[in-house]
DNA sequence: AAAACATATTCGCTAAAACGAATATGATGA
DNA sequence: TCATCATATTCGTTTTAGCGAATATGTTTT
């Protein structure tokens, strides 16, 4: 670890991961890098309420973020921590099982692939792999 | 998993794991069954907020208690659930490396094999090996 | 440049977590 | 039985997290 580098605590990662709405969202990330309207679709729920979640994410360094226009992406990255990659990869494998997650990420497909999206989503960039940087 | 148990969530865990003071606890009983006196020793803090943590960990289902005589003694068990358990498998392992929880069980170690103990922990039964049940 | 849109941030509030101090409980020993 | 010891719990307070509503920011469209 360099020195310019402040130590990444572990503790940082488990708040992060401490709330069922950001675990949803994480689950919702986990293949493809996904638009922050889709997660209001999805979760349904107030776009602040996401926003501020995914901020947290983001603070935590789990998750990364990428601008394209008036929309934003959201990505899961590695944390910067040996440990806390370790760990947190194996939450990633433990909310594919989830079965509520899978249903939330069941939604996000098939509202992905619709013919006629939710009108308050036309327009809206499908989430698609992530780029690994 | 058999009807009576009510589910175990995710957040149970990562709430019990996301404070410092729960993960040196945890870390102390990484090979051992300890007893309180021992924390209290350990972590230079008072006796009231040690029991409250540990009550807490206790109630996340991962730790359990035993009592013999006047003295607790606790250790770590596997939170009963699959993912859960193999998360918490892997922090253990991170637990390991952290310098700070390094150096708690170095302390651990050396009052416990002292000839003479701090004066407050004369008595006290040493930490051993947990059993498995 | 103004309107429309997607997202982020701020504000005021409520709820939960953490703490030290005091006290209660439960076991042991005099 | 009464005092003592180890630990647990309660109390009142402070801190932190999460929320909806309102508002601000930054981008695109007209």
């Amino acid at each position: 670890m360099g020195k310019t580098e402040k130590k990444y605590r572990m503790e940082t990662l488990f708040r992060a991961l401490a709330d069922r709405t950001r675990l949803r969202l994480l689950s919702l990330m986990s293949d493809d890098e996904v638009c922050v309207c889709f997660f209001v679709e999805i979760l349904q729920t107030n776009q602040p309420k996401i926003s501020r979640h995914l901020a947290y994410l983001r603070k935590a360094q789990i998750v990364g973020a990428r601008r394209e226009g008036k929309w934003m992406h959201y990505r899961i990255v590695e944390p910067p921590n040996e440990h806390a990659a370790r760990i947190f990869k194996e939450v990633r494998a433990s909310l594919a099982e989830d079965a509520e997650m899978q249903r939330d990420r069941a939604r996000l497909a098939s509202i992905c692939c619709a013919v006629r999206p939710p009108v308050r989503l036309q327009g809206a960039p499908r989430p698609r792999k992530a780029s690994k940087k």
